[in-house]
DNA sequence: AGAGCATATACGTGTCAAGGTATATTAAGC
DNA sequence: GCTTAATATACCTTGACACGTATATGCTCT
């Protein structure tokens, strides 16, 4: 009875491991669904069914050529997944710099040779 | 009866909102599970279920302060999922790139002012 | 038009995970 | 030792979703 089908987040469609499977087939290039049914081992309709939920979040886009569809990769949403995570990066770059910092005190306590430190 | 109880992918345990949210929360300090439960308004067994998920899969750990406990950050289940976008990052910069020769493109036909254009 | 290939959808089923409520554990303070 | 605070766990219910199988749609070629 007509409810709002509510966009999933990106975060859950990237849960699905053949979801991910298909997304990193395309990052190569475009593909029909026979050839992703091929090269990941999966009945068809699963992978059509799993291409529905991602042309529906925005994943991919697909064009008709002849019987065939080709599906390639839209960037939006993984873009989307990158944005979250920038928080993050920067806190485990500072968690790096502590690493390196205290190396850096390992340095002076015990003066040996050691490889040039990446610089910052 | 008696199966393994396979280890989650990272992706799985981020699609879940709360978690998300509780993660968010702690990139900025430690927190105390009644701290996380004030400020994400959700009921405590709720925090504390999420956190055993996060705990188990590495994304968190937990230090005893008194009654309390502590949760904070680790880097490493989040950095997973930073190297799995690598190769769309490439993907979808060769897509700016393709942008901005296409601009270059109709730079020359119509040759009016712009913005400069960001250096590569 | 009919046959055959490529893809999409419908339907039934099982599994699993999240939430709610209740209760157990552990530590603190009097 | 008992009470209270903080956190963890147990149990149950519910809903979502992934899969398999079957079938529909659509295009092409003869």
């Amino acid at each position: 009875m007509g409810y709002i089908k509510s966009v999933e987040s990106v975060f859950e469609i990237i849960a699905e491991p053949n979801r991910r499977a298909i997304l990193s087939l395309l990052v190569s290039s475009q593909q029909s669904v026979g050839e992703i049914e091929r090269q990941l081992r999966m009945p068809q309709p699963t992978v059509s069914k799993h291409l529905r939920v991602l042309r529906e979040a925005g994943f991919v886009e697909s064009t008709v050529d002849a019987q065939r569809r080709l599906y390639r990769l839209k960037p939006e949403p993984l873009q989307e997944v990158d944005a979250w995570l920038a928080p993050f990066r920067r806190f485990w770059s500072a968690h790096l710099d502590a690493l390196e910092r205290h190396l850096d005190r390992m340095d002076q306590k015990t003066p040996t040779k050691r490889k040039t430190r990446r610089r910052r």
